[in-house]
DNA sequence: AAAGATATTGTATTATAAACAATAAACTGA
DNA sequence: TCAGTTTATTGTTTATAATACAATATCTTT
């Protein structure tokens, strides 16, 4: 009957913060230190927080989002919730906990949430103390991240990219705001997994609308510049 | 400073399931009975539950699916979290939490679940007291459901509407296990809202590989009997 | 036998996706 | 300066999918 007890776990959110640095797909991933048995062990996860007593989970998760870069109106969205109550048990996370939050933790129930921003933004930090960077999806892989943070970036990646299926508008979200149709080409095939043909490709997208033609050039490349086109409206 | 407290809600599930009676969906609901002030209030609710202390997300919106409906293997899929803090706030809602759980619940994150079954399948309760019944989703909309439940089935809706897109299978799960040809295009006008021609519908569906026609007509109609088909595989 | 109700079917047109390779422009190193 | 390297850019043909559009068939009821 210990199956039937009623338990209040603790709510939290996390961020997949997405990024695209013209060849590959990126997240944000925050430094972690924790000293066990006088050792160093360095760690990475993702940016989140226990939700306040009167805060909704999108404030909570704008919340992270905020203090983490700094910005506001970023394309952020809910997308899973992931409450296995073996998610907090790794002994390293429970020690984390214990000395972050100041009081002992059993489960929690956290919601994730996705946004997906140009990389090039300088993330400004509310905290000196935190620290976070750009990895590589390929490297995220064999990482050994905290908590179930592996699976939540997969199923996030999952989730930007059927999102991306419906609204185009997302990839202009993770290229710079002049970009050339490369660029764009590779975004698409990393995120839709495909490799399209480049003139097939080309015919798509520059009778978009919204997709318009800048009268320059890339610059500082080894062979012929492509010509910039920018996202509008 | 009492924005910053740390907090602990109740987590809940939440089963939003659809049915369609070869003419409009249908919610399952939950008739729910209040007495305040020697008064009895009738009132109708999502089947949901506090989740266990030992149990997962997924485990425990079977559990109530289970409970109410007695059967597994359902098209069950999570869709998204609530967590607004004033969810739980309406008097109404505080005493039934109050008399049904025994104890004062404070704020309650519910995570919700979508599935869709069959109209005609038998529904076995465990508890003889619960009692659910299928409602048309045009009155829900002005019924006064339990908390922010008008919101829940909104959002679960278009989730199966985006998700029949995707995997058109979606609809025979809605669909009687032999169907007409109309059924099957209102089912699928209902969910795309769209009116699609008789001819272009027809030629569609028939070259869908896992739709068999039957040696069977309908039975008991006023008028020419349609032919009957079923869902292969 | 006529009227009413729903079921069933085909053709022409348009739009979209897919397959496929040659040339142009800029830089690099000899 | 020239040959070689690298990436950018462009068109045609074919196949597939979506759209527009109305007449006839079958069964029931009166």
């Amino acid at each position: 009957m210990s199956n039937e007890i009623i338990y209040n776990p603790h709510v939290s959110v996390d961020c997949v913060i997405f990024g695209f640095d013209g060849e590959k797909l990126k997240v944000l991933l925050i430094e972690r230190t924790i000293s066990e048995q006088n050792t160093l062990y360095n760690d990475k996860k993702l940016p989140g927080s226990i939700i306040l007593a009167d805060e909704d989970l999108d404030d909570a998760a704008y919340r992270v989002l905020n203090e983490l870069t700094g910005l506001k109106n970023i394309y952020l969205s809910q997308f899973h919730s992931f409450g296995n109550p073996r998610r907090t048990e790794n002994p390293r996370d429970v020690l984390w906990l214990e000395k972050t939050m100041q009081l002992k933790i059993g489960r929690i129930v956290t919601v994730a949430y996705v946004a997906v921003i140009k990389i090039d933004r300088k993330l400004q930090f509310k905290s000196d103390q935190t620290s976070a960077n750009w990895y590589d999806l390929n490297e995220v892989r064999n990482m050994n991240l905290a908590f179930d943070h592996t699976d939540i970036i997969n199923k996030g990646l999952e989730h930007i990219r059927h999102k991306s299926e419906i609204e185009p508008n997302l990839l202009f979200e993770l290229l710079p705001r002049k970009f050339t149709i490369t660029q764009l080409q590779t975004l698409y095939d990393t995120l839709h997994q495909t490799k399209s043909d480049v003139r097939n490709f080309r015919k798509k997208v520059v009778q978009w609308p919204y997709i318009v033609a800048l009268d320059e050039l890339e610059e500082g490349v080894p062979h012929r510049a492509a010509r910039l086109y920018k996202y509008k409206k």
